[in-house]
DNA sequence: GCGACAG
DNA sequence: ATCTTGTCGC
């Protein structure tokens, strides 16, 4: 069992996390560093008890056949709060902890937020890489920063994401008629091998198989430990 | 000052 | 993210 841990200098404060982040991008690698993939991973965190307590989900699924093969949920309370920009530092101590509970690693990991495709080229994807040395990929339902004209509407069509005159991303149609997921390279992961993990790992909905699996496994009500007995009710 | 803003 | 019913379209 893998046990990655919070470095001992973890952020608490605002400024601290960006100054962080500006640091970390110029150790993030983003030319094709992966071995063969038999494994790959969906993370996703949820949130509980009216925010207080975060819930992170894996979902180790065979590569391609997409079928679930580990899984792993942890809860951990919340201690930053949410800041767009600074989601890493909400998500990463739980989802740690999730990834230390897993029976097998997966060779690449599909994140949910941005990985290169940020302010400071640090989303979540590049951070959580960088601290675990997998490779990851930033899967975000919506956009952060950055700009695209319109793209196709045949699924595998994209266009590139473009911020400050280079390209951080991609928004790509991973099904017709439904909005662009944007795409962007976490750790060790180029953009165009990013795009095709994606639609590899996509199947007939606007999501990969491997962030379906673990949004259910986040938000799925855990199973109490004493089910309570069926009632004796005199009729 | 105003608009934008992953989950 | 989360709070929540019905509803439009293939």
């Amino acid at each position: 069992m893998p046990s990655f841990s919070l470095p001992a200098d973890w952020p608490t404060t605002i400024p601290a996390a960006q100054a962080l982040q500006t640091q970390l991008a110029t150790q993030v690698q983003t030319v094709d560093d992966l071995p063969p993939i038999h494994y790959v991973a969906g993370v996703d965190v949820g949130f509980v008890e009216g925010n207080r307590v975060a819930r992170a989900a894996i979902a180790v699924l065979s590569y391609p056949e997409l079928r679930l093969h580990d899984q792993s949920v942890a809860c951990l309370p919340v201690t930053f709060p949410y800041v767009p920009g600074l989601l890493s530092f909400r998500e990463i101590p739980v989802i740690l902890h999730a990834l230390n509970q897993l029976h097998h690693l997966p060779e690449v990991l599909l994140c949910d937020g941005q990985g290169l495709a940020h302010p400071r080229r640090c989303g979540i994807a590049c951070h959580l890489g960088l601290l675990t040395g997998i490779p990851t990929i930033g899967v975000a339902k919506s956009r952060l920063v950055g700009h695209h004209t319109p793209v196709g509407e045949t699924r595998g069509d994209w266009q590139p994401l473009r911020d400050q005159n280079e390209t951080i991303g991609a928004a790509l149609r991973t099904r017709p008629g439904t909005q662009p997921l944007y795409i962007s390279p976490g750790h060790r992961v180029s953009l165009e091998t990013s795009i095709a993990y994606v639609l590899n790992c996509t199947r007939r909905y606007r999501l990969p198989e491997t962030t379906r699996w673990a949004h259910k496994l986040a938000s799925q009500r855990p199973l109490p430990l004493f089910p309570t007995p069926p009632e004796n009710k005199v009729l």
